[in-house]
DNA sequence: ACCTGAACACCGTTCAAGT
DNA sequence: ACCTGAACACCGTTCAAGT
């Protein structure tokens, strides 16, 4: 494990611990053992190092819906979790540009992969099902549901759609 | 136009002229002509001042709806379409918890009425599409699809999906 | 009642200097 | 090659003081 690799690790261990607003570069240098400016030796700018945890995230994110089966139901339920579980990642890896070319080859598609298979290879229909995951995931995040709100039936509905006309 | 209103009107004026990070307290207050400090007389705090954007965003967005014609389509379409023509505005609306308490009665519901008469009252079909066209939406702004990305055919495939079993 | 300048505790980042 | 302290240009916010 090298410098960087444990730079990347003890920024998601205050992102899950502490929240976004916490990673900072003074905080992220204490956590590793030297100063803020020592980092800029590491990572040109915290934008670099957003990009690391993107990529992070992302492959996680990835290998956890490897795992769901491949039905939409599995699908929907793996990604849910997953985001409710790291919601400063899942942040991080849906709603910033991805800088392609710093982005380690293939971890996007394999990110994509099971939804696309789920969506029997019709891409549109992937990209689809991801905003529909993704909007219901980013409004529960935020808060934004009103109280008292059926989020479970919303997800069920979205999935009995998404289930039509797919091969299960 | 009192105070208040001036200073919520500057503030909308900046953010869709140069983006949510240009909204800062001391440019805020030279273009209402005061310093920085001077806006605590008539604002809490920011967070005060970004839920008065909140719910003027909410209601610009409600009456948007409205004027849809109330088909899935075009309730689509009309979403779509505000959000990316104020994107920071958008932001703000959905991706902040709504300090109900403070809002004018009336400004949530009256927002989500049309989508919730489209999905023929089902208030879990509502927010599924909510869920779809705010995910959909978020993503395109976020500039995350893939370039060369069909976002119209993955809206397309959305409404179609959204329309079925709905009385048009 | 409304506005001010000065200050506080933060940010990300740069840079000359040390080892 | 790696790390440091000091500094810069910013933040949101507080507060004593002025009118």
């Amino acid at each position: 494990m090298n410098r960087r690799d444990e730079i990347v690790a003890a920024a998601v261990g205050i992102l899950e611990a502490a929240g976004p607003e916490a990673l900072t570069m003074r905080r992220l240098g204490h956590a590793v053992g030297m100063r803020a400016p020592s980092l800029y030796k590491h990572f040109a700018s915290k934008d670099e190092l957003l990009a690391a945890l993107q990529e992070h995230a992302l492959a996680d994110l990835g290998a956890a819906l490897e795992r769901s089966g491949g039905t939409v139901c599995g699908l929907a339920r793996a990604y849910r979790t997953w985001a409710l579980a790291h919601p400063a990642l899942y942040d991080l890896a849906m709603r910033h540009p991805l800088a392609r070319h710093r982005l380690a080859p293939g971890v996007e598609e394999a990110a994509a992969a099971p939804v696309v298979s789920a969506a029997g290879g019709d891409v549109d229909r992937a990209r689809a099902m991801w905003g529909a995951a993704h909007g219901l995931v980013d409004l529960e995040l935020a808060g934004r549901f009103p109280p008292g709100a059926d989020i479970d039936a919303a997800w069920a509905e979205t999935i009995r759609l998404f289930s039509m006309g797919t091969a299960q």
